[in-house]
DNA sequence: CTGATACAGTGACTTATATCACTGGTAAAA
DNA sequence: TTTTACCAGTGATATAAGTCACTGTATCAG
C-alpha cells in the first residue's frame, strides 16, 4: 500500500478506502518535464490528480498562439478533465508539465462511481470545480481589465506563489507566448519593473525583489 | 403539483421524486426585468435555477467595470451559486434579470444533499458545471485572442442565439459596457459591419442580416 | 577557437483602441 | 410648446501594444 500512502500525503481529506480504492483502478504515472498531457482537442478518457511536480493548463487557438490559465500543484486536480470527458472538441486546451511530476489517472467510469461512494470524493471534485472556476475568473479579470504591466505583475506574483521561490526560471519569449504578447513588449516592461527596483533581471531568471 | 409540473416541462431530464422534494423545499420566485439577483461580494445561501426568462451573468471590477460572461436561459443552472457559496468575496459576479423571469432557489444544504440521493440532480449539477466552465473559456477565448471587431460579432452572435430573434434590442453603450470598451469604438465598428451588410442599426436596437 | 544559436535590449514605426469634443436627432418630461 | 435627457455619428488626438530591424552577448557544439 506504499501507493495509497503516498496519495493519503497529498490529499489529505480521502478516506482511507478511497485510497485504497484508487491503488486497484487509477493509474500511478511518472511524467518528466516538459511533456504534453493534454493535446488540444483530444479525447479524454480519464481525469488527472497532480501527486508531485507542477502542471502548467493553457489555452490554444488554432493559430499557435496560447494562453496561460492556470497551474495545478500537489493535490489538486484538474476540472477540465472532469468536464471535457464528454469529447466536445470545442475546448482547446493544454496540459503539459513544468516539472517532473506524478500523476493519478482516474477513469471517467470510476470518478463518477466514487461520486456516490464516497464522500470525500464528492468533495474533492466540487472543491475542484470551484478552485478552478476561480481562477479561471481571475484569468479573465486581468485581461479584460488591466493593461500588459499590471498583468504582467499577476503572472508573476502567481508564479511566485505556485513555485515559493523568489527566482522564476523563465525567458521573456515565454512570458510573451502565455500572455499572449510579444517579447520586446514584455522586455520592456519588466526593465520598467526593475528600474521600480520590483524585480532583478538575469539571463534565463527573474528575480522578484518587491511585488 | 402546479410547481412541479412547471420544473417538468424546463428540465425533462429531472425525476418526479426530485420535482416533487423541489416543490417542498425550494422557493419559486417571479423576478421582473432589470433586477439584481446577485451582487457583487454578496454571501450566498441558495443556488439558483432558470425556470423562465433570462438572466445575465457578468464580471464587475472595484471602478464601474463591467464585463459579460454569459446568459442563462430556462432549464440553466447557475454555476457561481453552486461554487461561490463558501463566501470568498474574490468573486465579484453579478447577475441581473434582463426580462421579466421566474427562478428557482434550492438552499445549498439541499442542494448537496440531493447530489447523493437523486441522479438527475447531480447529472444537471455536473452539466451545468461543464456548460459554464465551457461558455466562460469561449469567452476567455475572444478576450484573449480576437480583436474587438470580432468580440462584437461574437457577442452579436451569442446574442441572436439566446434571444432567438434577429431584432437585439441594445444599446451602444450598453454593449460598450459589457464588453468594456467605449461607445464611439462600437458605433465605428457596428458601422463598418452595417457597411458590409452584416447589420442594420436602427435606433435602440441591432437587427442581425448576415453573421 | 569558431561558428551557431538562443536570449535580451532598443529605436522606429504601425495599428488598434481609447478619449475628447462636439454635432444632430428623437422621445419623453415639464 | 419648450426643455431636458439620452442615443448616435464623427473628426482629432493620445496611448498602449504589436511589429520590424538591428545589435550585443552568453552558451554550447564542433
Amino acid at each position: 500500500m506504499v501507493f495509497a500512502e503516498s496519495i493519503q500525503k497529498k490529499f489529505p481529506g480521502f478516506e482511507t478506502a478511497l485510497t485504497e480504492q484508487m491503488e486497484l483502478d487509477a493509474k500511478f504515472r511518472q511524467i518528466p518535464a516538459g511533456t504534453e498531457l493534454i493535446r488540444p482537442g483530444q479525447f479524454i478518457r480519464s481525469t488527472m490528480l497532480v501527486l508531485d511536480g507542477l502542471v502548467k493548463v493553457y489555452r490554444e487557438d488554432g493559430e499557435g498562439n496560447e494562453f496561460f490559465m492556470y497551474y495545478l500543484k500537489p493535490g489538486d486536480g484538474c476540472a477540465l478533465s472532469m468536464t471535457c470527458m464528454v469529447g466536445q472538441e470545442t475546448s482547446n486546451i493544454a496540459a503539459k508539465t513544468v516539472q517532473d511530476s506524478e500523476i493519478i489517472m482516474v477513469p471517467l467510469e470510476k470518478m463518477d462511481a466514487w461520486m456516490n461512494q464516497y464522500k470525500s470524493w464528492y468533495h474533492f471534485v466540487v472543491k475542484t470545480y470551484r478552485d478552478r472556476f476561480e481562477e479561471l475568473l481571475q484569468t479573465l479579470d486581468s485581461v479584460a481589465f488591466r493593461n500588459m504591466d499590471e498583468r504582467l505583475e499577476f503572472y508573476l506574483k502567481r508564479h511566485y506563489k505556485t513555485l515559493g521561490s523568489k527566482i522564476i526560471p523563465i525567458t521573456h519569449q515565454e512570458i510573451a507566448q502565455e500572455l499572449n504578447s510579444s517579447r520586446e513588449v514584455i522586455s520592456r516592461l519588466l526593465k520598467k519593473m526593475a528600474e521600480r527596483g520590483k524585480v532583478k533581471l538575469n539571463r534565463y531568471n527573474i528575480e522578484i525583489l518587491d511585488l
